[in-house]
DNA sequence: TTTATTATTGCCGTTTTTTGCTTTATATTT
DNA sequence: AAATATAAAGCAAAAAACGGCAATAATAAA
């Protein structure tokens, strides 16, 4: 058995139960659990997983449970994220806005996907460092208090100089007569200069905001291209956006 | 069952429920009192909650538990901190660079104190956003994953356009006779922007540092205004340094 | 092809970590 | 103050980690 299908092995192990024990694996995989003992050590050393007295355990199981817990509708979030991620592909450059909808898809991404990832949010940003394969670059600019995302001018003009194949985007709320809108203007221009940027946009909404308007006018609908909510595709909820030319998920 | 488990669930517990009994945990998780002790013992070390007696509670929000408070010599860094704060004015403009030491000086700016703050650093910025009174700018580019900072031509020539009344710098290795130098070329880049870029350049170095030196140089010694270790600043080990045209604190 | 070199793997003895138990000390409650 | 519960310290057994070593496999060089 090579090396390198035992890399896998584990890693795929690990991703499964969050957790796995030296002697376990050496057992599965029938060889001797000082090699096991290296194979993790090197895993670890490429920040594939985390060491741990005894085993490993998964990078993305750090249950900072603070954050976890306190996600508002984390259940639905999640299932957002896992359709959201199944757009990805090796090789993308994509864009992930702020938002806890996009935090959540951060999150989500398998740790074997190769991706360009910019991004705009803070915690987002620090999330997708544990990702070993996606590269991070951020988008900087002066931050916002509330939302952790840069904004203004500078932020805008640097937005302004790539083109991403994907962008993923919350908003504050969603309307299909009304577009997209948000109750504060700066977060609006830069929403504005993401979609520019951006070959196809992907909006991530839990379904409760639908139906909902504010102030300040993101874009209309039809500059959606992918609308993903946590419901079935086919729901009666989603039936006013049907008529429009969105890809629902 | 592993250590880190325990901890996990231990973590969640607390976080769910405010407050946790340590024979409860006990039983729950089927092992000895005295390893649940141990293991919260630990977690309390590492300021991830309150040990109390019989159990322990959690820090809830107040505490900055934001995250990695097993930091090296944080002693040391945190009087380094202490002195580099006693530089800074209402309306100063400023720049902080990455590392520990860099973010314990963004974890003790008081609350009261009104700045504008640019930084390369994701966590620095994270620390940053609790300040209400301090306007935080992001600089962007490419993240590099172990230093979670933005390096790279971007963030250069973003670092290029501003000016700044001081950055306050840490470095990998420090000597009186080769200067400030470090592993990483990339990392070598952008600090020489950002020392370009500032009136003033206040060095962060635990003492430890002092007298080792590395591959690819930032900059001569001279090109530091002020250097901060936490020692007295008539303490014999800085003598090398006095002879050079830099304020030590 | 044969030979030299390097990498991988299992084994073994030693050291470190973990854990439950016991004893003694300290805290809390009645 | 007495009774009870909890904490701390030390100890020993077991598990795990570590480092060196040698056999073997894989790779490079002659």
């Amino acid at each position: 058995m090579l090396k390198e299908e035992r890399h896998q092995t584990i890693l795929s192990e690990v991703e499964l139960h969050n957790r796995i024990l030296l002697t376990d694996i050496a057992e599965t995989l029938d060889v001797s659990i000082d090699t096991i003992r290296r194979d993790v050590k090197e895993l670890d050393a490429d920040n594939k997983l985390r060491k741990v007295h005894g085993g490993a355990i998964s990078l993305g199981f750090t249950t900072n449970s603070t954050r976890n817990n306190n996600i508002y509708k984390l259940e639905e979030k999640s299932r957002i994220a896992g359709k959201a991620v199944a757009l990805l592909k090796n090789g993308s450059v994509i864009f992930i806005d702020g938002g806890t909808t996009c935090l959540e898809l951060a999150r989500s991404i398998p740790l074997n996907l190769d991706l360009t990832c910019f991004t705009h949010s803070i915690p987002v940003a620090m999330e997708l460092l544990n990702k070993p394969n996606v590269t991070v670059i951020l988008v900087g600019g002066q931050v916002s208090k509330e939302s952790q995302i840069a904004f203004g001018a500078n932020a805008i003009h640097n937005l302004s100089e790539i083109k991403v194949d994907y962008s993923f985007i919350g908003t504050g709320y969603v309307d299909s007569h009304y577009g997209l809108t948000e109750f504060d203007w700066d977060i609006v221009q830069v929403k504005k200069a993401v979609i520019k940027c951006s070959k196809k946009t992907v909006l991530l909404s839990i379904s409760e905001k639908l139906n909902s308007q504010h102030r300040y006018k993101t874009c209309d609908i039809n500059a959606i291209n992918t609308m993903i909510t946590e419901l079935d595709p086919e729901d009666d909820l989603l039936n006013s956006f049907k008529n429009h030319d969105i890809r629902i998920l």
